[in-house]
DNA sequence: TATAATACCCGC
DNA sequence: GCGGGTATTATA
């Protein structure tokens, strides 16, 4: 044991998130569940503290993200940089490996359960397992990436792996899960950082696989 | 200027 | 044809 427990278990009950198209600002519909047992979570935290972006003071916005505890301030004293790369403090358990992505044949891990549970689009019955809805998690990283004043192109080039353009690309045109061949793959890294708690999200953020490219 | 969206292109 | 990268352009 390196004292490092890997073992994380992404328990949430996930929120009823509403598929609310807001052109604009898009807000969670107090979507207090009650699943604020745990300190950090996804909404429970209060998207002020910026990651990285050294200006862009939110003020706006985050109506909800008050704690129904009342300790709104609670200022994470984690220090949202994952920009920088010279700071080892705490060993990562490295496991946001890019490519090497063993692929299993198909994880069907139910930890949570999939979003658009609620009929299958193929209704044919396919394979697939944990169907997941492009177009939902789209949506849902798209907010998360906003609230949290993560840029696009950090977030695809260091959790799903991949461009700007094409993290863009995929969050306004989701293709649909039955039409997806191989893209499916970057869909369920989203949907996996979805699950993921504030810290661990982060962790996949400042991180950029291993000793893969020591660059930035 | 920084970030996001689009266009065009290439590899599998 | 799909998925994705780069370059370009658009927007805040």
């Amino acid at each position: 044991m390196s004292g490092t427990y890997t073992t994380l278990t992404p328990l949430q009950p996930l929120p009823p998130i509403s598929t609310h198209h807001h052109h604009h600002h898009q807000r969670l519909s107090g979507n207090v569940s009650g699943s604020f047992t745990l300190m950090r979570d996804e909404r429970t935290l209060p998207a002020m503290n910026n990651i990285y972006s050294p200006y862009h003071k939110d003020m706006s916005g985050m109506g909800q993200s008050l704690s129904p505890l009342g300790n709104i301030h609670n200022a994470q004293p984690t220090l949202h940089n994952y920009g920088a790369h010279g700071h080892d403090k705490m060993h990562l358990n490295g496991m946001h490996g890019c490519h090497p992505q063993s692929h299993g044949p198909v994880l069907a891990s139910n930890r949570d359960r999939p979003p658009s549970s609620s009929g299958a689009p193929g209704s044919g019955g396919s394979g697939q397992l944990e169907e997941i809805n492009t177009k939902e998690v789209a949506q849902r990283i798209t907010a998360e990436l906003k609230r949290y004043s993560i840029p696009q192109a950090i977030f695809a080039q260091r959790v799903l792996c991949r461009s700007q353009g094409t993290l863009s690309d995929l969050l306004r045109n989701p293709k649909p899960w039955s039409k997806l061949k191989s893209g499916r793959e970057t869909f369920r890294r989203m949907w996996k950082w979805l699950q993921e708690p504030e810290f661990q999200r982060m962790s996949a953020l400042r991180l950029a696989g291993k000793t893969r490219y020591l660059l930035f």
